[in-house]
DNA sequence: TTGACGTGAGAACGTGCGTTCTCCTAGGGT
DNA sequence: ACCCTAGGAGAACGCACGTTCTCACGTCAA
């Protein structure tokens, strides 16, 4: 099995099973069974289990800003492009595995212990916010609605992590076009 | 020693480790040495482990809704309790040991396998949107506000959490500002 | 054909930790 | 003085799991 294979069906595997069930109580052997992928090669492209983590959460951090921009991009107006990640983050929460933003997961499980995911989640953390800034920029708003913009995204990713419910969404974006209107 | 007062004490020491380093990074032994409680003595008051955790976020859930309480009633003007949530929490994020939100953490850490311990978290946020309700109609606003102001109080929560700064919660309250002379 | 090498399956090892057990000491009632 | 009980210190047990090792097998070069 080519190495590259290799890789992608661990990362397959870490992501569907950390983000599912949390990292601490996802054993390599779990991740061994479940991709497929023995042991020994895991140890070869992985050498310890949070370097496994890491690019877990690289990995995840990459494509979930990607479907994020593009379900974006499908908006013309600059206005309308706000708003649609509130859109967004509501079709996210009603995916049927949501179980909440996995940084901010890993940051209440890993937080305390492991520096590098702290900083893995700053770093993710920070770029949605930079995202959210440069389309309050492209649509001439003052940037000072950055901030309260992403507090409520993330506000609405914490309670429909732990509620279960898309509701927050859209309570969010009620709001969101409350503050661009009086912004 | 007292039974009553062995119990406070490996409260004290259960949630000044479970909340500065983690639930899973905290032995039983641990919580023995910085309480002084015998093992046996924690595991008659504490059956398991688990039992300790949950005793930990009734306690702590019950002394921080009480600790914002106590603050907001400081002020008379029922406009400005609601901001004064938002004061309260910067104190709060400025505090030498602040960590971000225990019942957030908690549920990344144990949301994935402690139905209980998801149980707490959902009630401790119901409870604390409940208060921001009573604010709302003791200020005889719109209830639709109390959704907005929750979702921001939830993002300063993170964000502060991640980034380890007290900035978050100025800028909900500014927003939350916005929001109520807008509403 | 042979031998070096990479690989997979799974055993093995070491450690950490939740929980229980052993043993010993110290009171307190008779 | 003599038990009887509660409690403390810490060893012991069982298990889970990260990591490494063993061994057998297949592959390809010479």
């Amino acid at each position: 099995m080519d190495s590259t294979v290799a890789r992608e069906q661990a990362l397959d595997a870490a992501e569907r099973l950390f983000y599912g069930r949390g990292v601490q109580s996802v054993g390599m052997d779990d991740i061994r069974g479940a991709s497929g992928v023995s042991l020994k090669r895991l140890y070869q492209l992985f050498p310890a289990k949070e370097q496994l983590v890491e690019a877990y959460l690289e990995r995840r951090d990459v494509r979930w800003r990607q479907r994020l921009a593009e379900h974006v991009r499908r908006h013309e107006d600059t206005l309308e492009r706000l708003l649609a990640v509130f859109d967004w983050l509501e079709g996210w929460f009603g995916e049927a595995d949501f179980r909440g933003c996995a940084w901010i997961n890993a940051y209440g499980e890993l937080g305390a212990t492991s520096p590098r995911v702290v900083a893995q989640v700053r770093d993710h953390k920070r770029a949605f916010r930079d995202y959210l800034a440069q389309l309050v920029a492209d649509a001439g708003l003052d940037a000072a609605l950055t901030a309260p913009l992403f507090l409520l995204a993330e506000g609405a990713m914490v309670t429909a992590g732990v509620t279960g419910s898309t509701e927050p969404a859209a309570e969010a974006r009620a709001a969101a076009r409350v503050l661009l209107r009086a912004g």
